[in-house]
DNA sequence: CAGAATCCAGTTAGATACTG
DNA sequence: CAGTATCTAACTGGATTCTG
């Protein structure tokens, strides 16, 4: 089974490709936030796929998962120092799919 | 029916996130390439994905597909212009990816 | 509150066969 | 050579219900 090292812009998608994990990374880069917030955030992000891409990302780590063990209990989830490493590479990437956007709208046929 | 834009970081994963997207676009960095050159260098990618990926691509504009008349036919796919402006996102892309295929290799369990 | 579990629908990818 | 067509298998995502 002799086979290349996995691409490493496939990487890049495997850790931020999910439906709602770049959602999930904006929503933390400016602060910490509770599960219930993002839902709120993300209202078209199910409870179940918010949970799954939570817990990818934790393992990934780039997310760092903090519960306070109180009743009600308390969970908050916040960018770690390593997924801020992550942050130039998704700034060139919005930058890049802005103008893509404006000119798929300039030019819908192209 | 208000909902933001589309998420730029989306349209990137949209436009270079399919399966074998990466490596079409990799092996069309250096030169042109005929279908059948892909198949070669991508293996594992079927006929079908590797045609649906492709006109995908074209449909984005990132690369360019030419047809030559001939019998036998002959095709030759490459990077267009607008799509060399995706290099600089998909190194930065590569950079991160390979860094964080290392640091998994060094610690799997984090 | 912050999820886990279950079940179901839709999408995506692969295998195979066929064609201009 | 460079695909298309068809069928099927696998995976992904959503709705709902339940719990410490």
């Amino acid at each position: 089974m002799i086979h290349q090292r996995k691409c490493p812009i496939e990487t890049v998608i495997h850790v931020i490709g999910g439906k709602w994990k770049s959602m999930i990374l904006w929503n933390l880069t400016e602060s910490t936030k509770r599960f219930g917030d993002l839902e709120k955030l993300i209202p078209d992000a199910s409870q179940k796929m918010l949970a799954q891409h939570l817990r990818e990302l934790e393992q990934e780590g780039v997310i760092e998962r903090t519960v306070y063990p109180t009743i009600p209990p308390k969970v908050e989830y916040s960018l770690s120092e390593y997924g801020r490493t992550l942050l130039p590479v998704t700034e060139m990437m919005c930058a890049w799919g802005d103008n893509h956007n404006e000119r798929k709208r300039e030019d819908p046929a192209s």
